[in-house]
DNA sequence: TAAAACATACCAATCATTCTGTTTGTTACA
DNA sequence: TGTAACAAACAGAATGATTGGTATGTTTTA
């Protein structure tokens, strides 16, 4: 007696979220139209509706679907990279980095900035669910962040000393930035070299904690 | 045979930029609707148009004024604020650090972001013109950053180590970042915090360039 | 065969903008 | 200095296009 969710609806449901995730990230949630949806992924109105109550109810949808995509094409890309420095407790947060990165630049193809970001800025002094939801997507990405950093400070004996969660953050804090400029400049080096900096300055902090406790 | 400006017509004009910079910063470009400027700013559909070809006019025009307003709110701020270590160069720096941190915290309490990041997320990738606009604004703001960073190289003997200008980008990343962070999370700390952590980040750039360098 | 999935026509509301005037201010000149 | 002529500033109703959403019927699938 499982709930077996049709193929044929599979299929016009992710076709409608694919699109309207990737519309999102490119105009924003005020600036796309359902009509413009619904046309993309050559579905009609009376589909649409059909799985989704409104515009509202596809926002959450495509966070959710958004959050899922991010996560295994992250986590795809993070293996596909090379270990640079296997002494270097951050080389797993690094290379994570490395795939965030990648991951903007790619979809810099076909322009857009960070779903997330987009919504963020968009609606979250405005509408509290949103917020809510999106509050808790930056808390995910920077959880992941997080996992990496405490691990590298546990391998150096800094448990307690670094304020990961704090540092977790202000990672996703500067690849918001960053790709907020690197759409505004349209230049794609401005991601790589902010990141780059980004690296060097948790290095040092790292660094220099270990002065300090050592 | 000067072409002098009615002051009946700059009270309008302005009270139409100033609640309109104040909607875009609360809700962003696309979902403020010009009906809800003319009543927010008391005036009629007729002396809007008068004064602004349309939206899209109306909004490079808020650009400027609200890029003009920011940099005197700004000067102000940092006068007043005490100077913690004159021995620091990058006092100067982190005074205006703090002032823009005042700012953001300031002008929460009418909620709303950063207009120019909300402009940036919403139209850089749909409208080349505003990109343009808002492209130059963040250079602005970073160069704001930067001289402050030459002054603070040069009194170290550090002139052409430190790649200022990249790192005065990087300073306004993680600022429009933190917005967007401050404003979904609600929480003023964030900001606060991530402002300390780069200071920190800062000073710690410029130890090393001098260990390297000395 | 019942329910889920889809199609099509339609609708009410909203929105940016325009149109047609009226009022207010400026300037040239007697 | 007074005033005619003009231009800028403003008022407010009207408009046409767009938008999110619905109502109703048909097809597909478990």
């Amino acid at each position: 007696m499982k709930t077996a969710i049709q193929p044929r609806a599979i299929k016009t449901r992710d076709r409608i979220l694919r699109e309207a995730a990737q519309m999102f990230a490119l105009k924003g949630f005020p600036d796309t139209k359902v009509a413009e949806i619904i046309k993309a992924a050559e579905v009609t109105s009376g589909a649409f509706f059909h799985h989704f109550k409104g515009k509202e109810d596809l926002g959450f949808a495509v966070i959710d679907y958004h959050m899922e995509e991010r996560c295994r094409a992250l986590d795809r890309i993070e293996k596909s990279l090379p270990i640079n420095d296997n002494n270097n407790p951050l080389d797993r947060l690094f290379r994570r980095l490395d795939a965030v990165c990648e991951l903007v630049v790619k979809r810099r193809n076909k322009k857009g900035g960070c779903l997330i970001g987009n919504l963020s800025t968009a609606l979250s002094d405005t509408h509290p669910a949103f917020r809510k939801r999106l509050s808790e997507c930056f808390d995910e990405m920077a959880s992941e962040f997080q996992v990496r950093l405490d691990e590298a400070a546990e391998s150096r004996g800094l448990s307690g000393d670094m304020h990961t969660s704090e540092m977790a953050r202000y990672i996703v804090s500067v690849i918001e930035g960053a790709i907020m400029l690197t759409r505004t400049h349209r230049d794609l080096n401005v991601i790589e070299r902010q990141v780059r900096h980004l690296k060097d300055d948790l290095k040092r902090s790292f660094q220099t904690a270990e002065a300090t406790n050592g």
